[in-house]
DNA sequence: CGCGTTTGACCGGCGC
DNA sequence: GCGCCGGTCAAACGCG
């Protein structure tokens, strides 16, 4: 096969429509089958040896969140089916529960009961499926409001006729209903506020500490030896052993791990110039073999020789740990890969053993040497899902749409870092952390920390009912602290995992070295200040990042997202959430409303974005 | 012609 | 020691 004629490739997909699907794909108008891209049926036909010659569309990653409402009715369901719509598609989404008439089923008869409801302009979407949890009692609590002043415009005492009685009395319900759900609606939206403010509160707070920390590392582990380097930007949260290095050099170096191993070989000169060229000399020693980079880490940690010999061991594992540790996402998606804030070069590509489809390899390539990887395959048996995996932290800053994902790799880590290598048995604190604040894992997240590299996997794929998801009470807060027509434009794959991983991160803190701790999944949203041995007092990351745990500990988080959005956007049903909190919510949107990014955009070598419109930080 | 992708080759780890 | 396998490199290639 000529070199660069095609070949083997998923990113060779024709981008058709957005990449990520909360219903399950056996509901026809969710995921019908001739939305499947033609060329996944062909690769399912014949395997990865099926040549495709289509070049890979330059399109951005159309990843969307289409949050559906069970009644959403035809509007959505043309939404999903029209991915070009000039419409951002979180006004569409909007538009849509603009449009949607709570009392559709009954316009008919109770005209003028819509009228009065489009005055307040706060039911029409009760977010959930009309007429499910309505449940119109006809003939009951007809004296819950003060309806008798209305009544009498429709009845002028020619009451004889029995339809017109029951007409009467379905208006009277539906009106008490109305005003029950202004209060509910009222309610909810002084919640809303409520936590956003503590929201900002919290994050404010978690700024400061991290700065806290980050002076504190400097002085603590690098005291007198300290390049006076300015403060490099950070992500949002990195591997505890990472961010103890400090400056941006060292910070490089150690986060380079992978980097450092792939620059090993004595035939990857090139790449380290390039590296070099970026970096100065912080990769300089990565050409002295492995032994040389297993030092750079120790130089990083302190200056004491004596206490990094002690613990060298400690820190081989775990650095051994850091480079290893993933997190991957399962989801379903047509895009060759999710967007998920970062700009990334495709480097290789291989067939893995026991899965047919290719397995592409992606850096990042936001900055000259960012060890941050990222491999995408699909699955073998559905080949709509695709799995990504990350590794590594970012060594550099990330826009707002990227630090979900890379914050979740962190905590990941992090947590198995913590979980499974402070412990004496780490497989069983991974069940444990399964059992406790994930109690959904089996179809949500598992955790494997036995694994040759501990992974977090996120299962994004399957998708609990929409009956059940309004029905289930949602036991914890799912935090919305962005405007909610951001929130519907989100992508959940780089929310959910964001999460996720700070909810392991906490857990792995108060559970995972804690066993004894009082650790019941309702309760996590309230348990804010769990004794920690690694030394970190930070009480507010905990009050955040326990709030994630609250999230991540919901059985049926994604419909709860999905929920949340909805009733915040149209006015919220009772069961649909039952209140906000926190969450750093760093959407990737779409094309047409920015904040975007793409993988394959940059060349060898290269930190050209062009497929990117990234805010400005 | 520049840039991004492709893909065969190469390397290290690991199991036998 | 050998082979397998995952991961990476980088020259070749195609496209705009």
């Amino acid at each position: 096969m000529a070199k660069g004629s095609g070949g083997l490739s998923i990113d060779s997909d024709p981008i058709a429509t957005s990449g990520f699907f909360l219903h399950k794909p056996t509901v026809p108008a969710s995921f019908p089958e001739e939305n499947i891209n033609p060329k996944w049926k062909q690769l399912a036909a014949t395997g990865a040896r099926q040549s495709m010659d289509v070049k890979a569309t330059r399109s951005p990653p159309n990843f969307q969140f289409p949050v559906k409402l069970i009644n959403t009715n035809e509007h959505d369901h043309d939404h999903d089916h029209d991915p070009d719509s000039s419409l951002p598609s979180d006004n569409r989404r909007r538009t849509v529960i603009d449009e949607m008439d709570f009392f559709a089923d009954k316009k008919h008869d109770i005209d003028r009961m819509t009228i009065i409801n489009n005055g307040t302009g706060d039911l029409k979407d009760s977010g959930s499926p009309a007429g499910l949890e309505l449940n119109v009692n006809t003939g009951l609590n007809l004296l819950t409001t003060n309806t008798s002043g209305e009544q009498s415009t429709v009845d002028d005492g020619l009451s004889s006729n029995m339809e017109d009685k029951r007409a009467k009395s379905e208006l009277a319900v539906l009106r008490a209903e109305v005003e029950r759900m202004k209060v509910e609606n009222l309610r909810l939206k002084d919640m809303l506020t409520h936590v956003t403010s503590n929201y900002n509160a919290l994050q404010m707070d978690l700024v400061a500490l991290m700065q806290d920390q980050n002076s504190h590392h400097k002085n603590e582990q690098h005291d007198g030896k300290n390049k006076d380097n300015g403060i490099v930007p950070r992500q949002f949260m990195d591997l505890g052993l990472v961010a103890a290095t400090g400056d941006g050099d060292t910070d490089d170096l150690s986060l380079s791990t992978s980097e450092g191993r792939r620059r090993d070989r004595s035939r990857s000169s090139g790449n380290n110039a390039e590296n070099n060229n970026e970096d100065g000399t912080v990769f300089e020693q990565d050409k002295k073999g492995t032994d040389q980079r297993e030092e750079s880490p120790d130089q990083v940690w302190g200056s004491n020789k004596d206490a990094r010999f002690n613990s060298k061991k400690t820190v081989d594992q775990t650095e051994a740990t850091i480079r290893k540790a993933r997190v991957s996402v399962r989801a379903r998606s047509e895009d060759a890969t999710i967007s998920d804030g970062c700009q990334w070069r495709k480097y290789g590509q291989k067939i893995a053993k026991g899965n047919p489809c290719p397995r592409a390899y992606y850096r990042c390539t936001m900055a000259a040497g960012c060890p941050v990887r990222k491999q995408v395959q699909r699955c073998a048996e559905d080949r709509t899902i695709l799995t990504t995996t990350y590794e590594g932290n970012h060594s550099h800053p990330l826009p707002p749409a990227a630090t979900a994902m890379a914050s979740t790799t962190s905590s990941a880590a992090r947590m198995l870092l913590s979980g499974s290598m402070s412990s004496t048995d780490g497989q069983m604190n991974s069940n444990f952390l399964t059992r406790t604040i994930l109690p959904c894992s089996s179809s949500l997240a598992t955790i494997s920390a036995s694994a040759p590299f501990p992974t977090v996997t996120l299962d994004l794929t399957q998708n609990p009912s929409p009956l059940q998801l309004l029905k289930q009470p949602i036991q914890f807060q799912v935090p919305f602290p962005n405007p909610p027509q951001n929130l519907a434009n989100a992508s959940a794959a780089a929310l959910l995992p964001q999460i996720l991983g700070q909810a392991l991160y906490n857990q792995s803190k108060s559970s995972g070295l804690q066993m004894s701790q009082d650790m019941q999944p309702n309760r996590l949203g309230h348990q804010s200040q769990p004794a920690l041995q690694q030394g970190q007092q930070n009480s507010l990351a905990d009050n955040f990042t326990t709030a994630t745990a609250a999230i991540a500990a919901d059985p049926n988080f994604t419909a709860a997202l999905a929920a949340a959005i909805t009733s915040i956007i149209g006015g919220a049903h009772q069961n649909s959430i039952n209140s906000i909190n926190n969450v750093q919510t760093t959407t990737s949107n779409n094309n047409s409303s920015g904040n975007i990014t793409t993988s394959n955009n940059n060349s060898y070598g290269h930190n050209k974005i062009t497929n990117s419109s990234f805010p400005s930080d």
